[in-house]
DNA sequence: TCACTTATGGACCGTTCGGTACATAATATT
DNA sequence: AATATTATGTACCGAACGGTCCATAAGTGA
């Protein structure tokens, strides 16, 4: 067993908790209580275990990006196709665009536009989970291009940055209030670019 | 003439200098302090003259716009083609991304970002801003078509809206650190879309 | 039971936040 | 010269900011 007092929160649960604070307000209008509070952790204890605000963040981006391409890895694993999965990831767009509720975008997206250019640490955080994005897209593409769903006339590595580029621009084009048939007519031409 | 004591500054130049400011560094991490600093006006005059900071954010956001179709408007008048302006206007990009300096990204998609799911106010000129970049692109795709160097399977505000998400997509990607070459790859992807 | 270790509650820190109040200064009009 | 009008400088506001400190609580193993 561990030493000393017990833990009175969830450790992993809070870091969640954290983290979508992070994803639907930004770092600088999420203040200290606001992550006290949803994380139900005494100040203490926030700075004990997550160390500052800054640390924090850099532990949720880390949280969001390894989630995301795992969950995007088993997703292509289990795709029909390289295709298939490409043209499924971008559709998720057009029900986060359907939603009444908070469109948060991207965590990565928002970090990046929020605080790149002024912090060196965030920075190397967003560029590698964005690397690590693309590595996906790009092994779909291959993948599709081997399956001869996809034309042979573009490297892997062209058309995955491409196909990022437009996750991004439609993850802030939902968060902006474009409307669903807009997200669609997007994502098709987005599509037909791989065909 | 005007009566009472005369402003000291130049009210255009200090809300441009704010409009950069904004642009730099976001909304809330700019503090009134720094405002008053760089738009060289007191604080009594700053909420004399602009009302509030937010206030003084709907403002600049006005301005950026205002400035950015105008500056559009008369590039695609002079342009020999609307295909041609498309290319011009994606690879001004380019330059951006060379840029050893201070990568700012588009003001609107910074603040849509920072802010729009949750002040309603900006939420709404960001989408008048982004409805007026998209007629641009419009206007330039239904001359491209009208030429002959655009095809007419598509309509017109599909591929503005395309390309509308492509430039957001890009500046993002500017922003966030993206090589020269990654930019040059996808602008090349983005072109082929219209061919 | 007693030390040892870790977690928590709460008081406290100086600084900065956006914003207001008001006396004073500088102009135009009469 | 007096007055009306607008701009500015300065002092001030309460609240919130991120962060520290330390006494106390709650467990462990000896």
């Amino acid at each position: 067993m561990t030493i000393g007092r017990p833990r009175e929160f969830d450790t992993d649960q809070a870091l969640e908790a954290a983290m979508r604070q992070f994803w639907s307000k930004g770092y600088e209008a999420t203040s200290l209580q606001n992550l006290l509070e949803v994380m139900d952790v005494s100040k203490s204890s926030f700075y004990e275990t997550f160390g500052s605000k800054h640390e924090l963040l850099e532990q949720c981006l880390a949280l969001y990006t390894n989630t995301l391409i795992a969950s995007l890895r088993e997703e292509l694993r289990q795709a029909k196709t390289g295709l298939s999965f490409i043209e499924k990831v971008l559709k998720g767009l057009i029900d986060e665009a359907s939603t009444k509720g908070e469109k948060c975008g991207c965590l990565m997206v928002n970090v990046t536009n929020e605080l790149a250019q002024r912090d060196k640490i965030i920075a190397k955080l967003v560029a590698n989970g964005s690397k690590s994005l693309q590595g996906v897209f790009k092994e779909a593409v291959l993948r599709g291009q081997k399956e001869g769903n996809i034309p042979l006339n573009k490297t892997p590595d062209i058309l995955s940055n491409f196909l990022v580029n437009n996750m991004v621009g439609l993850k802030t084009m939902v968060k902006g209030g474009a409307d669903v048939k807009t997200i669609k007519d997007i994502i098709e031409v987005t599509m037909t670019a791989l065909k």
